[in-house]
DNA sequence: TATTTAACTGAACAGATGTTCAGAAATAAA
DNA sequence: TTTATTTCTGAACATCTGTTCAGTTAAATA
């Protein structure tokens, strides 16, 4: 996964992967029936991975608790998952028709759960948004901008970038 | 350029880019020394076009202003290069290690461009925000997102992408 | 038209690619 | 310890990779 992460699908071949986790390349055949499945299980494993974790959240409270929540938990969720982060968002160009429709799948249900909150916080006056779906998507951009500069042992703090973020999202929408 | 952009660098071969302009390989070799220069090429000139023409933006104004121009200058200027945009966003890791500071440092000059008007903002008290260099980083990726979605002939004409994002902005940063 | 320059072909190169599989090695069960 | 099962090796496969270059074709110049 880090080496996928790190150079890209394409550029990775089976034999790298295999000398990585100490075995022949004819090995890693014990374990996926083919390099395009080894991709596909990383992202689907991840996307369901975010998926139950959200549904696990707390969905109570006004929209703006709610979107509060959404923030954080993005934040938190995505920032020690790299990795999985990196090529769920770098990789769909190279998964075969089928697999890109599942992931895009699961994708779209997440960015409904944002989208969700942001109408009911329209609808109850609490946000105000020149479009509802730019608006998602433009804060699921800010968001996962996060994992593109943040470092750990950086300057800031899971706490301080949690408050900063949701200090940007809170603005934006506000009314 | 769009070979690349569609499938990615590493897995576009110099006889699909030739079959693609209908010469053989060997005929590319006239034009460019290496696969490599082929990409550091595409990223350079568009990075080179971008610092240029926001070189030649108006600076005047408010603080406040000057955020609206950078805001409308970026969708205006990538939204009709969406091949560009996305291999240099993309690309990065593919390109070897002194080709990729050279994009790197004209990108965090194109970034400057945005951290100062913030910058000035704040000084001047146009704008409250919770962390400098972390709100720039946001709203690039903020402003980048719209790569992601925005289809030619969609909902939305060029007009009202940036009224809504502007809006976005303009309320992120306000006091 | 004849000659010089530029552009392209097609084959060759050494090596890398994903994948398969018979047989060896390691582990678990009897 | 013997047997059964799982795991891994190492070679082989057909094909693809970036790149080079002698020789051909096309275009520009005289």
């Amino acid at each position: 996964m880090h080496l996928i992460a790190r150079h890209g699908y394409a550029a990775v071949s089976m034999r790298q992967i295999a000398a990585e986790v100490g075995v022949q390349a004819g090995a890693l055949y014990n374990y996926t029936p083919n390099k395009q499945s080894l991709l596909f299980d990383i992202m689907r494993v991840h996307m369901e991975d975010v998926l139950a974790s959200w549904d696990a959240q707390d969905k109570t409270g006004t929209a703006l608790k709610r979107l509060e929540r959404f923030t954080r938990f993005h934040i938190t969720f995505n920032l020690p998952r790299a990795d999985e982060v990196f090529i769920s968002y770098m990789e769909m160009r190279n998964l075969s028709s089928e697999n890109f429709d599942q992931i895009e799948t699961m994708r779209r249900k997440y960015e409904t759960g944002l989208e969700d909150i942001l109408r009911d916080g329209v609808a109850q006056g609490q946000f105000a948004l020149p479009d509802l779906r730019i608006t998602t998507m433009a804060l699921i951009a800010l968001l996962n901008g996060l994992n593109t500069w943040y470092r750990e042992n950086g300057r800031l703090g899971l706490a301080e970038v949690e408050r900063i973020y949701w200090d940007l999202v809170r603005k934006s929408v506000a009314v």
